[in-house]
RNA sequence: GCCGGAGUGGCGGAAUGGCAGACGCGAUGGACUCAAAAUCCAUUAUCCGAAAGGGUGUGUGGGUUCGACUCCCUCCUCCGGCACCA
């Protein structure tokens, strides 16, 4: 069958490509680089959705351009294999997770190359596999190996501060109640004490922290992975427990991962997010004394300002103070209020935010003006942020006036509005900034004034200080899983846990048959006895414990387990794009030249991957953990640059078709609008039989009347019109694997950058990828004739043909270079329809005109990274290579440049227009100066009569663009 | 509540200070056909008008400008994120 057959071509293509290792990536470091990036996939059951391919196609586009530009380009494509799913499906059907895993590894990985994506199959990389692995553990343990220096803001190594303490630069820190039986002299310390001190300033250590226990998942999880009290994956619900866990001290970083976003080529809703996430805020500590007791209580506020607005202190229920400051009259009251607050749950505590608390009998004193006020404990205020007590200040804080009001505790107005008005501080809060009044110390200063005078003047006064808080916490970074990362580490028998010695990882994952949670707190690697028993040598490398597991008969061998816990999912992401560029280094995580080369801040564009597509959904975790490994690393100089991801981009996620529905009664027959459902039918509509069922329509069926949608039939019923998110309840999933088979892979990929801008939320057309897969068609038929023969010359275009195609190369060229996809394709949609009315086809009546071979040839070079397996296929067929060779693939063609002598119109149509309306057009010579440009529009006799006689008061002439007239 | 983004035909969208609606979908009419599909041609923001032509029009109201979808201010709506973070 001739003409355009998607099916046959595009097969043949992907295997020439992945046999001739057409998009291999060079080793070569002479050239400029390119550094695509693509979020690698959860191989999921599932496989992949239409979601997908919207990045992937973006960056491939990218990445075959700047390959046609002359760039080396690095585009990989891996598998971040580890994850709580596939060990939930292993469980369910009762098979190791390593066998799924390959399985859906495999499944994605013919599903992307039957998509035609460039990458370089050679570079894959897979989280699961212990030669990637390997790496992962020896990043945490670099992370284990340092501690965070304030003063330099950097990432140390640990042996570093070993030596500070051992020459005594460095005092040695308080160890609670023993502080006084350690002396000043890190030597004398036993191996025991000096690991303990250490832990406390590793980057990577052990806590017991209240973690979300997750009991139906049988792990605990990270807060970014609890939903409203359930857990994220499975929708179980999650409690509130101390547990022994690893952490990353994410927050010593949290400076630097805001600092470092301003320079990034990102979104700026995308760097709110993340600034949100770390959540600085600036004010002071303020310390009050306790009537009738030594220890004194220290807030945190941002408005210092209204200190003298406090009335009343309030504490958390957890906070370790509260039964010290709780008078006996007020213990038993104080005691039930925080075992009914431990009891609730987070989700409630979201859900109910009315105010409850109680007295604890207790007085602080304000410290500028002595004032006495009661202390109380309340839920509203958290342990977890600032120093777990507020000063409340009713007058000026929404939630403190809430309180004040219900507990009727005074409230006193200390900043009036800037504009004089009055306020009733009574009736509510004023939240703004304003006046200082009542407050002696900065009477009358502005916000800002007021906040710096008053923390100066308690610094001076050893009241308090200036401080900075952050909501970020540090990273919870274990997992009770079986499927993921061992941790490198070996718990002693005192108590202190080592880490093991480099060349003892990979840390393999045993081999268990069940795998199952233990239903217990104790993970699944419990069950691996020999595993997890074993003995150790303890080495010493700079002062700091290693562990290297010998066999139990070596002489000096120590008993020891192995830590039981696994790595979360995360831990693979967070740098699988340093892998890529040198993934089959065996020596070191990546080679440092290059390194450099890929990533380093030497490449022109300052380092970096210099394009980076994903979903918005990794906006916070994924990426704020990525950055803090990559600094981490960085501050070790490992990686060249401090930042890993230089410009990065969402893709807006693809919605399900639109849909038309409306509410049919079943038993009426009656249709009613499914706008504004009425609660009992909505009800109604989940019974096993329901009453109501809902009824989707033709857009035949439906029509715009006003503002809404109704039916043509009755225009009293309106519809609702909408696109919904991609479901399998919904019933609305598109899947690609069926989109290919139906059009190609290359229409889905143009109509996936066709439909809207990348970034954009869209919903999801068929008559859409019908309409692609006609303009391929089109294309197809204006160069091959009904036998395939192409209807082609090799003398010159014509001078009308030449000009569309160089205008076709800027425009193509400018609009992927800023990634506006869907413009570029309408360029090539027009400059086809061009050459179809100068080449008509046959049966339409005209005479077939040739296209020039030239012309022919540069189109598709253009058309080749959104559809390149009918670029491919035209190219060979108009080359007429008979046999195929690596040099033969279109892909060696380098990119069209334009002329821009040619894109200059010989005559200029100018839009004429009086008082900025338009009026008339006139055509001059592109070279007319303005006296010719203003006398030609004067003679137009359409302006004559719209002057009717008068003269302009003023003549505008914008270049190139358009004449304006002023009357 | 706070932060961010967006409002343009029947639909997806184009135009980032200079001809609003490119391109595509859908729709309508026509050609081809015994017929259908496919394909091709034409029309398709809206109102007035037989037509020529003219008026209006980018969520709302105002402003800046010779000129505003585009910049500034007000309000409204929708989407995304965060949310008792002191």
């Amino acid at each position: 069958m001739p003409g355009y057959n998607p099916a046959s071509i595009e097969k043949k293509w992907q295997a020439f490509w992945l046999q001739n290792k057409t998009y291999a990536t060079s080793t070569s470091t002479a050239q400029p680089k390119f550094y695509a990036l693509d979020m690698f996939p959860y191989p999921s059951g599932q496989g992949l959705h239409v979601g997908h391919p919207e990045g992937y196609t973006a960056t491939d586009i990218l990445a075959r351009y700047k390959r046609a530009k002359g760039f080396n380009v690095l585009h990989p494509m891996g598998w971040d294999a580890y994850g709580l799913p596939a060990e939930q499906y292993a469980i369910k059907n009762n098979v190791h997770p390593r066998e799924t895993t390959a399985k859906n590894i495999h499944h994605f990985r013919r599903q992307l190359q039957s998509l035609g994506f460039s990458y370089d199959w050679d570079r894959e990389v897979d989280t699961t596999d212990p030669t990637y692995y390997k790496w992962t553990q020896w990043i945490f343990l670099k992370l284990y190996d340092t501690w965070f220096d304030e003063h330099q803001q950097k990432g140390r190594p640990i042996s570093e501060l070993i030596a500070e303490f051992e020459s005594g630069k460095r005092p040695l820190p308080a160890m609670g109640n023993r502080q006084s039986a350690i002396g000043n002299d890190w030597s004398s310390l036993s191996p025991t004490d000096q690991r303990q001190i250490l832990a406390n300033f590793r980057l990577a250590y052990e806590a017991e922290v209240p973690v979300n226990w997750c009991p139906g998942l049988g792990t605990v999880l990270a807060n970014e992975e609890v939903i409203d009290g359930k857990s994220e994956v499975g929708g179980f619900p999650v409690e509130r427990k101390p547990m022994r866990q690893w952490m990353l001290r994410i927050t010593a970083y949290a400076e630097r991962l805001i600092g470092g976003l301003q320079n990034l080529d990102w979104s700026d809703s995308l760097k709110d997010m993340q600034r949100n996430w770390i959540g600085k805020s600036e004010g002071a500590e303020v310390t009050f004394e306790i009537a009738h007791l030594q220890s004194p209580l220290t807030v945190f506020t941002t408005r210092p300002d209204t200190l003298y607005g406090a009335t009343y202190m309030v504490i958390a229920p957890e906070h370790p103070l509260v039964l010290t400051l709780t008078t006996a009259d007020q213990r038993e009251k104080v005691e039930a209020y925080r075992k009914w607050a431990a009891s609730r749950s987070d989700r409630e505590r979201q859900e109910d935010t009315r105010k409850t608390g109680e007295f604890t009998g207790t007085y602080a004193i304000n410290p500028v003006n002595q004032n006495q006020i009661p202390i109380f404990i309340s839920d509203y205020v958290l342990m977890g942020y600032g120093t777990g007590a507020i000063m409340a200040v009713p007058a000026h804080d929404d939630r403190d006036h809430e309180f004040a009001t219900k507990f009727k505790l005074p409230i006193l107005q200390v900043v009036a509005p800037l504009d004089g008005s009055r306020v009733d501080v009574q009736q509510e809060a004023f939240t703004d900034e304003g006046l200082a009044i009542n407050s002696p110390w900065i009477e009358n200063l502005p916000t800002q004034d007021a906040k710096k005078k008053i923390t100066a003047l308690l610094e001076e006064k050893s009241l308090g200080k200036k401080t900075i808080n952050y909501k970020i916490r540090d990273w919870l970074f274990s997992r009770q899983r079986y499927w993921g990362e061992p941790f490198p580490i070996i718990h002693l028998q005192d108590g202190t846990s080592v880490r093991l010695a480099d060349d003892q990882l990979p840390l393999t994952l045993p081999e268990l048959a069940d795998f199952k949670p233990t239903g217990t707190i104790d993970p699944p690697l419990s069950k691996a006895d020999d595993w997890v028993n074993i003995h150790v040598l303890i080495e010493d490398r700079a002062g700091a414990s290693l562990a290297r597991v010998v066999p139990a008969s070596t002489p000096g061998a120590q008993p020891a387990r192995r830590e039981l816990n696994t790595m979360p999912q995360w831990a693979g992401s967070c740098w699988y794009y340093l892998r890529y560029t040198d993934p089959h280094n065996t020596h070191a995580f990546v080679d440092p030249q290059i390194e450099k080369y890929w990533l380093g801040s030497l490449a022109p564009n300052g380092g970096g991957v210099d394009l980076y597509v994903g979903g918005v959904e990794h906006a916070v975790l994924h990426l704020l953990y990525a950055r803090f490994w990559h600094k981490v690393l960085h501050d070790w100089s490992l990686v060249s640059s401090d930042e890993p991801f230089r410009k990065l981009v969402n893709q807006g996620l693809i919605l399900g078709e639109m849909e038309f529905t409306i509410i049919e009664d079943t038993t009426t027959g009656q249709h009613l609008s499914a706008l504004d459902l009425p609660a009992e039918i909505e009800r109604a509509m989940d019974d096993d039989n329901p009453r109501y069922k809902l009824v989707k329509l033709d857009d035949t069926q439906v029509e715009k009347k006003g503002e809404h949608f109704v039916l043509k039939s009755d225009h009293s019923l309106r519809v609702d019109a909408r696109s919904f998110k991609m479901s399998k309840s919904r019933g609305n999933v598109v899947n690609p694997d069926d989109v290919i088979r139906d059009y190609g892979a290359d229409s889905l990929r143009l109509f996936e950058m066709f439909m809207g801008p990348l970034e954009q939320v869209k919903p999801w057309s068929t008559a859409g990828v019908e309409g692609v897969y006609r303009f391929l068609q089109r294309v197809w038929r204006n160069l091959f004739d009904e036998n395939d023969n192409p209807k082609i010359t090799d003398a010159a275009p014509d001078d009308a043909t030449r000009r569309a195609l160089h205008k076709l190369i800027k425009r193509v060229t400018d609009d992927i270079e800023r990634m506006s996809f869907n413009t570029a394709i309408a360029g090539m949609m027009e400059f086809n329809n061009f050459l179809g009315k100068s080449a008509p086809t046959a049966g339409s009546g005209g005479a077939p005109n040739l296209i020039a071979r030239e012309v022919a040839l540069t189109f598709v070079r253009l058309l080749e990274p959104y559809a390149p397996h009918f670029a491919e296929e035209v190219h060979a067929r108009l080359t007429q290579s008979s046999t195929l060779s690596p040099q033969s693939s279109i892909s060696a063609l380098p990119w069209p440049n334009y002329d821009p002598a040619l894109l200059i119109d010989v005559t200029l149509d100018l839009p004429v227009q009086i008082n900025g309306k338009l009026r008339s057009r006139i055509s001059v010579p592109h070279d007319s100066d303005d006296s010719t440009i203003f006398a030609t529009t004067l003679a137009d006799p359409e302006i004559q009569k719209q002057l009717a006689g008068k003269e302009p008061k003023k003549k505008i002439y914008i270049k190139g663009r358009m004449v304006n007239l002023v009357v």
